[in-house]
DNA sequence: GAACCCCTGGTT
DNA sequence: AACCAGGGGTTC
């Protein structure tokens, strides 16, 4: 479900209600989504302070009071709630942490792909060890050059490089096409027939996909909801990403449907090339 | 790289 | 009934 605007979004609407809060108690109901082990998780957890909310490509970290972190990845459509204890449990709900204040944060997840897991920073699950750069907080340099750098040594259509999480952090289906489309370059393209000069529009064009989609608060289709439990907008405002034999908004040619790497793939056959 | 898998639920 | 889905890990 949530890609990197989804998740930046959560992170924002989450952070003013867990700054502070203390875990009294935590209840793990699927217990294949967590590590360590239900009772490890327990009691490591207990008595906890949350500090601070920070994001890193698509997983939403909370920092706690020992320097212990909890690493949650939403996978295709995990929610993450927060809600009085009173509240019934969702169906599908994999965790919740209750809290001193009557309050507590629900995980619900409906196809089970989500993962919660507790380290501490110097030990860090692989899956965030081998991010790569954050493309809003990282300097163009550094980003170009993981593109440019991990275009050199694969094959393939450029969409797959863009959804490697180790070339750059926090893009998935719906931003891969919105940038490509926004960059005018077909998904299909391979990688090393790109210019220069097309993975600087590149680079550019996420910036502009990304800032405006965090802008309408993520963009929901389906299953997202903000940690208050809020759509957002960005649906109303997606260039290509399933508008299949709808007119392109930018010169009225249809937009065509495939697979690339794997994924669903919009584009405008005009407009990208 | 592509193909399959992990799951449930919505759409065709 | 078949196919599809904001992801990604493991296999071929």
């Amino acid at each position: 479900m949530p890609e990197l605007p989804e998740v930046e979004t959560i992170r924002r609407t989450l952070t003013s209600v867990l700054i502070g809060q203390e875990i009294q108690g935590v209840e793990v109901l699927l217990e294949k989504a967590v590590k360590p082990s239900p009772e490890q998780l327990i009691r490591a957890l207990v008595g906890r302070k949350i500090v601070e909310l920070r994001r890193r490509g698509k997983y939403l970290l909370l920092l706690l009071d020992d320097d212990s972190r909890v690493a949650f990845h939403l996978r295709m459509t995990g929610r993450l709630l927060f809600l009085p204890k009173l509240t019934p449990l969702e169906k599908h709900t994999t965790l919740v942490l209750n809290f001193t204040d009557d309050h507590s944060l629900r995980f619900v997840d409906p196809r089970k792909f989500g993962t919660v897991v507790l380290y501490w920073p110097s030990t860090p699950p692989e899956g965030l060890k081998k991010l790569g750069p954050e493309p809003l907080e990282t300097e163009k340099a550094v980003v170009v050059s993981s593109l440019t750098t991990a275009a050199a040594r694969r094959k393939g259509p450029v969409k797959g490089l863009l959804l490697d999480q180790r070339v750059i952090a926090g893009l998935g289906n719906i931003y891969t096409d919105e940038t490509l489309f926004l960059a005018g370059i077909r998904p299909t393209r391979s990688v090393r027939e790109i210019t220069a000069a097309e993975w600087e529009k590149i680079y550019q064009s996420i910036l502009t996909v990304l800032e405006l989609a965090i802008e309408h608060r993520g963009t929901s289709r389906r299953d997202y909801v903000d940690g208050r439990g809020e759509p957002g907008n960005h649906q109303c405002y997606l260039q290509v990403y399933d508008r299949k034999k709808k007119p392109c908004l930018v010169c009225g040619s249809e937009i065509q449907y495939t697979r690339v790497a794997g994924r669903g793939t919009y584009y405008c056959p005009a407009c990208q090339h």
